[in-house]
DNA sequence: TAGATTGTTAATCGATTAACAATC
DNA sequence: TAGATTGTTAATCGATTAACAATC
C-alpha cells in the first residue's frame, strides 16, 4: 500500500465497488474488468483502475480482477474486516428505518444501541434493540466499544447529540439532521442530507 | 443571470445556503456576509461569493447580503418558488419516515402520492397519504403533475420502479436503494446512499 | 502468438482559493 | 472618510481521463 494521501472521492467510491462485487460473487462470477465495472457503475474504467491502484496491484493484466480477492481487499481497506459497533440517537421513523436496515449491513458494522431523549420512547423496541435514555449513552458506548454514531434527531438537537457523542469518545458521525454540526478535527462527520438532495434535484427540472 | 454552465457542486451547495438563511430569517437577522456564512457552514467565503455570483449580483459591497432577498433569489434558482409534486414508491420504514418528513419540506415541494407493490400495504396511511397500488402509478402521476420520484424499495426492485417512473414521464429521481439505477439522459438521478456513507466513514477510523 | 486488460504517466479538465479593485 | 465586503480575475490545487508500455 502506498502512503500517498487518498482523496475523499476515492474513498466514497470504494463502497460502491464493494457492493457491485458482492452482487457478482453471489452470481458466482469469478473475474471482472474495469471496463465492465465502469459500465455497470457509470464510472470511467481508468478511474476505477487508478482508485484501486492507490492501495495495491489487485488485478492481472489481460485478465481483470478476481472478484473474491478484490472484495477481500476493499473490505480490508475500508476496515470492514473487523467488528465496528454503531450507536444511533433519535428513535423516530428514520431511526427505526435504519435499525431495521441493520440486516442489510453486514455483521461487522451494526447498530448496537439506540437512544432517545424523550421518556415516551424508552423501552420501545426498534429492530432487535431497545431504546435507552440519553443518560445511559456514555456508559453504553464505552461498554460496547461503539466507534461510530448516527444522528437522526431534529435539527435543533443535532449539535447537542454530536457533543454527547464526542464526549463519549466516538470517532465518526453520520448526521441525518438538516444542519451542519461542528466537531473536533479528529472526529469525522458525513452528512446524509436528503432534503438538500431533493432541493438540488429541482434545479434540473426544465 | 449568466449563461455559463453551473457545476453540480455549486447546485448542491445552494440548498445548504438556503437552509441557513432561513434560520437567520427566523431570528430576524437582516444581513449576512460571506464570511459569516462560511464560518457557519464550514465553507470558504470566496467560494460562497463565487457560487452566488454565477446567478447575479445579490450582495452589496461593504455590507453583505440581504437575507430575505437572497432567500428569494436562491428559491428562484432552485425552482422552489413553484409547486413541485413528488411521488414515492416503497411504503416501508424509510418511505414512512420521508412521508412524515413532509411537514419539514416547504409547501412547494411535497410528497403527494405513495405507492407499493405489495397488496398488504394498500390503503395504509403514511403521513397524510394513502398507499396506492403500483397499477395506479402512471395515471396518478399524470393527474397530479408529479415531476420528481423517490425510490425507497429494496435494491432488487429499484430499477423496475425507475423504469415505471420514466415511463410515466417523471423528470428526476431520488434513489435510496443501494444500487446504481439507469435512466435516459434527460432524467436526472441523485443517489441517497447511506450504507455507502457509513462504510466510507469506517475508512477514517484509526 | 494474438487479444485483452492492467498499472501508471502525462494531459486535460474543473473546482477551490487568494488577492484585490470597486464601492457601499 | 475609514472600514468592510462584494464580485471577479488569476493562481493554485486536485481530480478525471487518455494513452500506452507491460504482461497475462
Amino acid at each position: 500500500m502506498k502512503t500517498e494521501k487518498i482523496s475523499e472521492a476515492v474513498v466514497r467510491r470504494l463502497p460502491i465497488y464493494l457492493r457491485y462485487l458482492n452482487s457478482l460473487a453471489m452470481k458466482n462470477v469469478m473475474t471482472v474488468s474495469s471496463q465492465e465495472l465502469g459500465q455497470k457503475l457509470d464510472l470511467n474504467p481508468a478511474q476505477i483502475r487508478k482508485d484501486l491502484a492507490y492501495f495495491g496491484e489487485f488485478g492481472k493484466k489481460g485478465i481483470g480482477y478476481d472478484v473474491g480477492y478484490l472484495i477481500e481487499k476493499i473490505r480490508q481497506i475500508l476496515k470492514l474486516d473487523r467488528h465496528i459497533p454503531v450507536a444511533l440517537v433519535g428513535a423516530g421513523n428514520l431511526g427505526r428505518a435504519l435499525c431495521n436496515y441493520n440486516i442489510y449491513l453486514r455483521e461487522e458494522m451494526k447498530i448496537v444501541a439506540v437512544f432517545d431523549a424523550s421518556p415516551g420512547k424508552w423501552g420501545e423496541t426498534m429492530g432487535n434493540l431497545t431504546v435507552q435514555p440519553m443518560s445511559e449513552l456514555a456508559e453504553t458506548i464505552r461498554r460496547l466499544g461503539v466507534r461510530i454514531g448516527i444522528i437522526t434527531v431534529p435539527a435543533m438537537e443535532a449539535q447537542n447529540v454530536a457533543n454527547s457523542f464526542v464526549a463519549a469518545g466516538i470517532e465518526a458521525v453520520l448526521n441525518f439532521a438538516p444542519v451542519i454540526i461542528k466537531v473536533p478535527n479528529e472526529v469525522r462527520v458525513h452528512h446524509a442530507d436528503f432534503t438538500a438532495e431533493l432541493q438540488s434535484l429541482a434545479y434540473y427540472l426544465d
